[in-house]
DNA sequence: GCAATCACG
DNA sequence: ACGTACGTGATTGCT
């Protein structure tokens, strides 16, 4: 027999601390728990025990505070974050069938004393579990203590049993009790004795045994007098000290080991409690995903809700005919780019029906029933290589999701069912295609009335289910790279990397490698002695904002920065695009349409929205992205759209003003910060108004305007003074986001996407400064998100109606990248300026420019 | 798998 | 007194 115990309170408090803040999307804090539980789990594949006691600490005052007043005086209560997770917690634990032991007057060290003094007794082997050391005084043969703590951030864990305790304190382990009566224990406010630490504590237990004997023989002639004076003074605290700190072993608890052993309990309504959490990775990893589903209602006729679920082929137009009038919840089997089949769910069937291009493009334009799936944008890619046309879906359950809550960490069917209450298909041994086709419609009716409640479904219908297909086009349409070109251009970068890597050597008088932050700030700091900027956690920062500082110091510096740039243009983009230009000669890049917390669309692999610009080096890799022959680039941007729609939304008079007389922005808010008439404005004024404008968006702080513009903080203050004296429409906004945030727990565009902040209900003030910049910066981002997707669509529409082969191939988040025959480029670039400036119409203009050109570097203005 | 760095808007 | 701009993705080094 092998009995496992935890001491609750300390480990949660370990796993709270030990983890950064986790929260659902509304709010409540979770990581306790999630910490909780993975420890659980990691201490019962490492001791494999038969039962496990879970120990909890009451509220309750213990005969502790009775024997001594200021004991535990000093400790704060728990913070709020953690004191929610408690009782969860427990709930949890006891769904999940361990026994939890609590008991009035005791603290749950003494339950962990008593079961280990029962296992003692009784010949059972036992496992402590615990972040405090209090508990190695209960270390004796058969019992162990498996000590919890933190080092560096990172979690480690350290048996002992008693040759552990000899090795570390030279006692034995029921000495220790003594040992902290000398020495104290400040965090339970027990007082020990004065001017007594670890080290003075030990030595005198190792030499007299405990502190009966210690103080029997305070004359004799090893101890010193001003330590025996201490000793005479802290005499009553130390026998006081010992017994506060003696763990009991009497507490009335059950003591019959084998009612430990987990039994009973709820595990289905442990993992859908967790699903509520938004636990998701705890459930996977206690295997408890059958479980998390919530289970479908008892037996009912065919058709009806719960009646049980069926596989079956279909005929394609029966099954046509069968769907008018209702909802198509289909899932699409891609196999080389192409549609291979589709599994369509009907009145609790999943029928599977071969596809060809005739049966999908009826499937997909036939206005006689509603298409809905999950993750719509494969099917669109797989249609357009297939030259299927076909119009938006009516519903996608991933898009919903998202538009639900941009900043889940992922929007599979199983975990939108177990946190939108979808009842699993009674389906038994379904395949798990099968199965994911038949939570689809569940999946459509619950988001949509989420979404309706929301007032969200225009968001999803106007917004993202067309542009879905619009980026669908691009990811297939790709854009066309002079591989050869890079290549060149590659070999060339790498050379001068090589040449200044020996320059860099010679310069330090040591190798090393270069790209290693360690290894280069062991070099610049210790080895050439430069001073020593900001720290990272693993020592000195030696990022180009430090190293910008440093160039006048040493000649190696400057070095070191264009070595780095060389090695980043060489490895980031020469290589990582050569590895994925296809053999069409074209680059396609994944557009994610749920990933960012804003809205925005975000690009992977490659990654097109990060090709250098700011550098005329990194900027050559753009002459390497053309347009294919006969053809050319148009290069479309927005002129300052966030701050324009920032000016819409605070209804700043003088902001409204200064767009609509159609001058430069930066100048006339450098003439308004500087008090100065904009004729007269000089660069340098522009440029930190410029960077006023860009803190403006971010939810600034004069601390960052300063570091980044180079000013002093008073000066960087008092630009944000004037700003806001001559944009008061601005401050009264970003007041009134940051109220209206707190008051409803999240924020949201002009077009009622929307972000949860639970971060600003947290204690913690960074956390809640930070909640408070996003605030203020989301609805600014989302709705220029917005615009230009909307952009997008429009613009892909006219292309089409007007018949013109030129299409859409990448958006930069205020740029739109269209590839256009020679012929049609005039047109194109019109058409294309116009839908961006009108693709909605605000208080101020919104404006354009676009450029044309045979290759992105000279398209690009 | 994470931290540090750096590319973009 | 304290930490400090919003949103991404890819690469490298290192545990």
């Amino acid at each position: 027999m092998k009995l496992l115990i935890l001491d609750g309170n300390s480990i949660l408090n370990r796993a709270f601390y030990g983890i950064r803040l986790l929260t659902t999307k509304d709010g409540f804090y979770t990581n306790g728990i999630y910490g909780f539980l993975t420890m659980l789990q990691k201490l019962l594949d490492e001791t494999q025990p038969d039962a496990v006691a879970i120990a909890f600490d009451l509220p309750a005052p213990t005969f502790r505070h009775k024997a001594y007043a200021g004991y535990k005086a000093s400790r704060k209560g728990m913070p709020q974050e953690l004191a929610q997770q408690l009782p969860e917690l427990k709930e949890l634990l006891r769904l999940l069938g361990y026994r939890l032991v609590e008991c009035e007057g005791f603290e749950a060290d003494d339950i962990l004393g008593t079961l280990a003094r029962a296992c003692r007794e009784q010949g059972a082997e036992c496992v402590i579990a615990t972040g405090d050391r209090d508990s190695l005084q209960l270390v004796a043969p058969g019992v162990t203590v498996r000590l919890a703590s933190t080092k560096g951030g990172q979690p480690q864990a350290a048996f002992y049993d008693e040759a552990a305790i000899r090795g570390e304190y030279g006692v034995e382990p029921a000495q220790l009790v003594d040992v902290k009566a000398l020495q104290g224990d400040a965090s339970d406010n027990i007082p020990g004795v004065k001017c007594i630490g670890p080290k003075g504590a030990c030595e005198l237990i190792q030499k007299f045994h405990d502190i009966d004997r210690l103080y029997a023989h305070l004359d004799s002639p090893s101890i010193r007098q001003n330590l025996r004076e201490k000793l005479a003074a802290g005499c009553e605290n130390a026998f006081l000290s010992r017994e506060l700190g003696r763990i009991r072993t009497d507490a009335p608890i059950d003591t019959g080991l084998s009612h430990y052993r987990r039994a009973g309990g709820d595990p289905p309504a442990a993992a859908r409690r967790m699903a509520k959490l938004e636990l998701f990775s705890l459930i996977k990893r206690l295997g408890l995903e059958e479980a998390a589903a919530v289970p479908p209602p008892p037996a009912a006729p065919a058709g009806a809700p719960g009646a049980p679920w069926r596989a079956a082929p279909a005929y394609p137009a029966a099954l046509l005919r069968q769907l008018a009038g209702g909802w198509a919840d289909f899932t699409a089997e891609v196999a080389n780019g192409r549609v291979a089949s589709l599994r369509v769910a009907l009145g609790n069937t999943v029928y599977a029906v071969p596809a060809d291009a005739d049966f999908l493009r009826e499937f997909f334009t036939t206005t006689a029933f509603r298409r809905s799936t999950h993750g719509g944008k494969a099917v669109f890619a797989a249609l357009e290589r297939m030259g299927v046309s076909a119009p938006p879906l009516d519903f996608d359950t991933e898009l919903a999701g998202y538009l639900l809550n941009p900043s889940a960490a992922d929007y599979g069917t199983g975990r939108l069912a177990a946190e939108y209450g979808v009842p699993a298909p009674a389906w038994e041994g379904a395949a798990p295609e099968d199965l994911e086709t038949a939570l689809l419609p569940g999946l459509r009716e619950a988001l949509g009335a989420a979404l309706e409640k929301n007032g969200q479904q225009p968001l999803l219908r106007e917004i993202e289910l067309p542009l879905c297909k619009v980026l669908a086009r691009m990811e297939v349409a790709g854009f066309c790279v002079d591989a050869a070109g890079i290549a060149a251009y590659g070999a060339s970068l790498e050379a001068q990397a090589a040449a200044l890597q020996s320059e860099i050597y010679r310069a330090a008088g040591m190798e090393f490698n270069i790209l290693s932050p360690r290894q280069l700030g062991v070099a610049l700091f210790e080895k050439l002695g430069l001073p020593a900027g900001k720290k990272t956690k693993h020592g000195y920062s030696t990022n180009a904002d430090v190293l910008e500082k440093l160039r006048g110091a040493h000649p190696v510096v400057e070095m070191v920065l264009s070595y780095r740039t060389l090695c980043k243009l060489k490895s980031t983009y020469c290589d990582g695009l050569l590895k994925v230009a296809g053999p069409d000669g074209r680059i396609h890049s994944n557009f994610h349409q749920t990933e960012t917390r804003t809205g925005r669309i975000s690009s992977a692999e490659p990654n097109l929205q990060n090709i250098p610009v700011r550098t005329e080096l990194g900027r050559e890799l753009r002459r390497f992205f053309r347009a294919k022959g006969g053809w050319l680039l148009i290069d479309a941007d927005y002129s300052q759209i966030e701050l324009r729609v920032l000016a819409h939304l605070a209804n700043d008079a003088n902001m409204i003003a200064a767009f609509r007389a159609g001058g430069d922005i930066h100048r006339s808010t450098a003439a308004q910060v500087f008090h100065v008439p904009e004729e007269m404005v000089t660069p340098l004024m522009r440029s930190r108004a410029k960077a006023v404008n860009f803190g403006i968006v971010y939810g600034i702080s004069a601390f960052s305007l300063a570091q980044d513009i180079g000013v002093t903080r008073r000066e960087a203050d008092e630009y944000i003074r004037a700003y806001f004296a001559h944009y008061p429409g601005v401050r009264e906004y970003m007041d009134r986001v940051v109220e209206q945030a707190k008051e409803q727990g999240y924020v949201e565009t002009l077009f009622g996407r929307r972000r949860y902040l639970p971060e600003l209900s947290s204690s913690n003030r960074n956390l809640r400064a930070f909640g408070e910049r996003v605030a203020r910066n989301m609805p600014v981002q989302g709705a220029a998100a917005d615009i230009i997707k909307l952009a997008m669509i429009r613009v892909e529409d006219r292309l089409e109606k007007e018949g013109l082969r030129a299409r859409l191939i990448l958006q930069v988040h205020d740029e739109l990248i269209v590839e256009a025959p020679e012929i049609e480029a005039a047109r194109a670039a019109a058409l294309l300026k116009e839908e961006m400036e009108h693709a909605v119409s605000l208080a101020v203009p919104l404006l354009a420019g676009a450029n044309m050109g045979f290759t992105w570097y000279d398209a690009k203005g």
